[in-house]
DNA sequence: TGTACATCAGTGAACGCGCGTTCACTGATGTAC
DNA sequence: TGTACATCAGTGAACGCGCGTTCACTGATGTAC
């Protein structure tokens, strides 16, 4: 009851926090995340340094916020995949590829939860939590997928060690030790894709990079 | 004949030099790449900061010399691997071993060459010619390879691709598309497990990310 | 071997700059009676 | 509806700091005869 209606000037803090956000971004894109200031922020929306610390209590907060946001953002697209068509779980390729536009959408917000961490910056405790709905999203799809799609070459080894190694995997008590490494050879595959593709390592190569995501997607689910 | 012996000056300009990018290395460890000083690392070499200049015009410059180490650094032990025993071209394996050796001696040097971007800064012209070397390196070793080492699933489109867009591998006129796609999936899918596992994605998953590591690399070698 | 000169490493002062953050304050907006 | 008070957004000045870079200069090291 005590947050139900909005009162307006609480309307008015969260679209201001919202504008700072947004600016944020754009100078993470122009300068880097460990370069983002606020007084430069602040100076871009008209408003002088000192006033941001009404509304972030300083520089490390709100990086946790962006960080926090980037990552319930990628959580929510990839819970989302699916549902519009009512299939749930979802399907790998649909997985993967929302994935995907999800880098390409926003290089910047990639890197910053995938990217090059940010010395002396640890990212928030609910991160973890985040990240392991991620996981869960897929490890229901691998579960659900075709028991014939594994990967190719001799992976007991690596059954092995997950069979004796899977608190991550704590929600899916049923899950096979090969639905597991099938998650997570996933998951590895279409980050190398994708971190080669988004820093530039395939410019000039004449290559293209969705060719071979699509391919590695393949080699997963078919 | 100019450049034979070295003058004892001459001599002593690369000492200091090498020592400016040691501790530059240190630097960017501690607090990253985009935040390195000439003024700090100075300092802890006991110099003012202006003398540095007398090394390196700029802050760039430095950078780029990091970079351009770091390339030559990878593409020398990747070179070098195999050569030992004299087996040449080297086992898929071995390069794969190596390279994760490499990024594990130095996350720094590795997120530098292969992490986010640092904006603002572009890397220098002769890198992409270190990066073609390590990319021929790769592909030696794919056309040696045994040609029943394919990857899963229907790779013909990937391949059809490749047929038609490689003058990165225009030092390899004879390798056959499924050469080219084994490097290109061999290379993203060693970087997807390393970045994950640098950029500290596995910790509190209970999870060895070397047998990760090993499973992927037996995919594409098996 | 000794002297005259050129080269070069390194210094300290100075430039302008932007940063994060604190603080006392003004003025507008909302709340209680 | 009107008045008295509390809350809160935003300001401007100030703090100390470190940055990259230029410049005129000193002193040591090497070179030529």
């Amino acid at each position: 009851m005590a947050d139900r209606a909005p009162t307006p000037r609480e309307r008015y803090r969260q679209q201001v926090r919202a504008e700072v956000k947004e600016r944020a971004w754009e100078q993470i894109a122009g300068v880097g995340a460990s370069a983002l200031s606020l007084n430069a922020i602040a100076k871009q929306m008209g408003l002088s340094g000192p006033a941001l610390y009404r509304y972030f209590a300083n520089r490390d907060e709100l990086i946790t916020e962006l960080v926090r946001d980037a990552y319930r953002s990628l959580a929510d697209t990839l819970l989302a995949t699916g549902s519009a068509e009512g299939t749930h779980p979802a399907d790998l390729g649909e997985l993967a590829h929302a994935l995907r536009r999800w880098a390409l959408a926003d290089p910047h917000r990639y890197f910053l939860v995938y990217g090059t961490p940010v010395p002396g910056y640890h990212a928030p405790e609910d991160t973890v939590v985040t990240a392991s709905e991620i996981m869960s999203v897929l490890l229901d799809a691998c579960v659900a997928a075709a028991p014939g799609a594994e990967p190719t070459g001799p992976a007991a080894g690596l059954d092995a060690h997950l069979a004796h190694h899977r608190p991550w995997a704590a929600g899916h008590p049923g899950a096979h030790p090969a639905d597991l490494r099938r998650a997570l050879a996933f998951w590895s595959r279409l980050h190398g894709v994708l971190s080669l593709e988004l820093a530039g390592h395939f410019t000039g190569m004449d290559l293209d990079p969705e060719q071979l995501f699509a391919a590695e997607v393949a080699s997963l689910t078919s």
